[in-house]
DNA sequence: GCCGTTTTCGGCCCGACTGTTTTCAGTCG
């Protein structure tokens, strides 16, 4: 039965699920496409392979999964079994259009591009356009010139859209807008909510919460910022833009006395927003970006009435929950640990103490030792590692054994002139080579303080070849750091096919720390891995991989991830002074 | 289609903006 069917992946399996849903919702069903849409997302975010479970457990070990019941699990189990879903096949052939593509214009959705099909024969963005252009969208009943304007300026932006910014790379132009807008006049308060006060290492979009007594003020200073390419829309309370290099911005006004209740709203997660209303519905209580009301009772005059919404915390109290930092919420778990008042204390974003991987001129990066050097003492760490790249990186000019070895008289000179107020200590980032051996020999291994091993070559071996090099490289008893340990760059290059559980099993069983890297299209390892090395006992590094002094600024966005991985200090070795980070490394 | 301290039916988070309407549907977050 162990055909080619049973191993789809969890991604494959929500694609259809959300492709079903995506269907329904053109149909008029009212609450299908809710229930598929949020069992893809459980699928997605799933850690163990559903295939699997249910070549060990059937239709029911589908149904244990929250969101999956009889119908749900069916679907898969023929997806499974046969590589198709005769529903979604028979609504393909109904309606054969490209859904996917045609939602990616603004303000179109199921219903639009159903009335589309059937009235115009549209299946696709090309079919869209040339709709648009004869001006046959403008003739339909409920349709109009404007709406078909709004569609052929959304065909522009749809092809290009899609993607996401790394959070790290677009935060510089969000503190510009928030800068912008926070001098607009009569503005009391601007802050940035959304993805980015959660700090995801993408974003989708930015959004921007505001306190005025004049929001047309902010409003009319909102839709004129520099950059600005498109206004979505403008209104009193909301208006949206869409800004270079192409991200959508949301502004929302807000009365002082809501403030709390709109950034709680505004910040989301969505999961974790329905989550606590969900909460506030089971004590008597609404929640809405206005307020926490207790509701009146059921035909009964009693009105129902605002209890808090002026400041966030008050409205995590009231229904009984610790106040959860925006990293958490994700609806991951942060709820239910927030009702049980056991949210873990987590790493803040001034305690780290050094800089365990750093780049200098003797390979790749800009500056000297010194400059790199006094950089971090500026940023208020106490040490870092120089771990230039090895030889086998030779566009990097890589270093061998003996140009490692006159890297260290500069590196004693350094720590000479710096009188002991700050130490820099002696690394490399060496290259794990394809079999797993090393790219320095482990008599020089032994004489350094800080190893960090990478990979940078043979990206595509298969999961097995490439779990058991890595495991290879930490079981070296002189490699202290995995460097980004599963190779990605966002937007880039995918990870290597890593075994992260036997990864994380090894870092325990041999002592390895597990980086952070923190380089923002990087922020490598991701915050699921960060949970599991938490939960497993690994400890981790944050490093900025500072190819510039200025990228040590990236730090911040590492710390971000590891928050998002609920790590706490001591989880993370380079909070501790230099004496106790040692004592964290193999001997 | 899913789910249950409102448990096997009847709910499902909730509100702003837009365009085309004259009271609302669709979209978005």
């Amino acid at each position: 039965m162990a055909n080619e069917r049973n191993t789809a992946s969890n991604q494959s399996i929500a694609e259809m699920l959300r492709q079903i849903g995506a269907y329904l919702a053109m149909q008029q069903v009212p609450f299908k496409p809710r229930a598929y849409e949020r069992a893809a997302g459980t699928v997605e975010g799933l850690e163990e392979s559903i295939a699997a479970s249910y070549q060990a457990g059937g239709r029911n070990a589908l149904m244990e999964i929250p969101g999956i019941g009889a119908g749900i699990a069916e679907k898969i189990a023929e997806f499974l079994d046969t590589g198709k879903v005769k529903e979604y096949e028979a609504l393909k052939k109904k309606i054969p259009v490209r859904l996917d593509e045609l939602a990616r214009v603004e303000g179109l959705g199921p219903k639009s591009v159903q009335r589309l099909y059937k009235e115009l024969g549209i299946r696709n963005l090309k079919e869209l356009e040339a709709a648009a252009r004869a001006g046959k969208i403008a003739a339909l009943a409920g349709f109009g010139k404007k709406s078909e304007e709004k569609i052929m300026k959304g065909i522009a932006f749809a092809k290009g859209s899609g993607q996401r910014f790394v959070l790290g790379l677009v935060m510089p132009r969000v503190r510009e807008i928030e800068a912008a807008l926070a001098a607009a006049p009569g503005v009391e308060r601007v802050v940035v909510a959304g993805s980015a006060r959660r700090r995801k290492e993408t974003i989708g979009d930015i959004d921007i919460l505001a306190v005025s007594p004049r929001p047309a003020a902010i409003m009319d200073a909102f839709v004129s910022l520099p950059g600005v390419m498109h206004v979505i829309a403008h209104g009193e309370t909301k208006s949206s833009i869409k800004i270079r290099p192409g991200i959508n911005v949301d502004l929302r006004v807000v009365p002082k006395e809501s403030y709390g209740a709109a950034l709680n709203y505004f910040t989301g997660s969505k999961d974790h927003n329905v989550a606590i209303r969900q909460i506030a519905v089971k004590k008597g209580m609404k929640l809405n970006e206005y307020g926490l009301f207790k509701l009146g009772t059921p035909g009964k005059p009693d009105a129902e009435r605002k209890i808090a919404g002026a400041d966030e915390r008050e409205i995590y109290r009231l229904l009984g929950m610790e106040w959860p930092e925006p990293e958490l919420r994700e609806n991951a778990g942060e709820v239910q640990a927030a009702l049980a008042h056991a949210l873990p204390k987590l790493i803040g974003y001034g305690d780290l103490a050094g800089d365990l991987q750093v780049q200098t001129n003797w390979t790749d990066g800009s500056d000297s030792i010194e400059t790199m050097a006094r950089a971090a003492m500026a940023r208020g760490l106490s040490y870092i590692a120089v771990t230039d790249h090895t030889k086998r990186l030779a566009m990097a000019h890589g270093l061998d054994a003996v140009r490692i070895r006159q890297q260290w008289k500069e590196i004693d000179a350094v720590n000479k002139k710096l009188k002991g107020r700050f130490t820099v200590l002696k690394g490399t980032e060496c290259d794990i080579l394809k079999d797993g051996t090393l790219d320095l020999p482990d008599e020089v291994l032994a004489k350094l303080d800080v190893v960090g091993v990478s990979v940078h070559s043979f990206f595509n071996l298969s999961k097995k070849e490439q779990t058991a090099r890595v495991l290879r490289a930490m079981a070296n008893p002189h490699v202290d750091i995995l460097f980004h340990p599963t190779g990605r760059i966002l937007n880039r290059r995918p990870p290597i096919e890593l075994d992260m559980d036997e990864v994380i099993a090894a870092a325990a069983r041999t002592g390895t720390v597990l980086e952070i890297d923190a380089y923002p299209d990087r922020s490598d390892l991701k915050d699921e891995y960060i949970r599991m090395c938490v939960a497993a006992g690994v400890r981790m590094a944050i490093d900025s991989d500072a190819h510039a002094p200025m990228h040590f600024s990236y730090l911040e966005y590492g710390i971000a991830q590891a928050r998002r991985g609920w790590a706490a200090k001591a989880d993370i070795v380079n909070t501790r002074s230099l004496e106790k980070m040692r004592a964290c490394l193999k001997k």
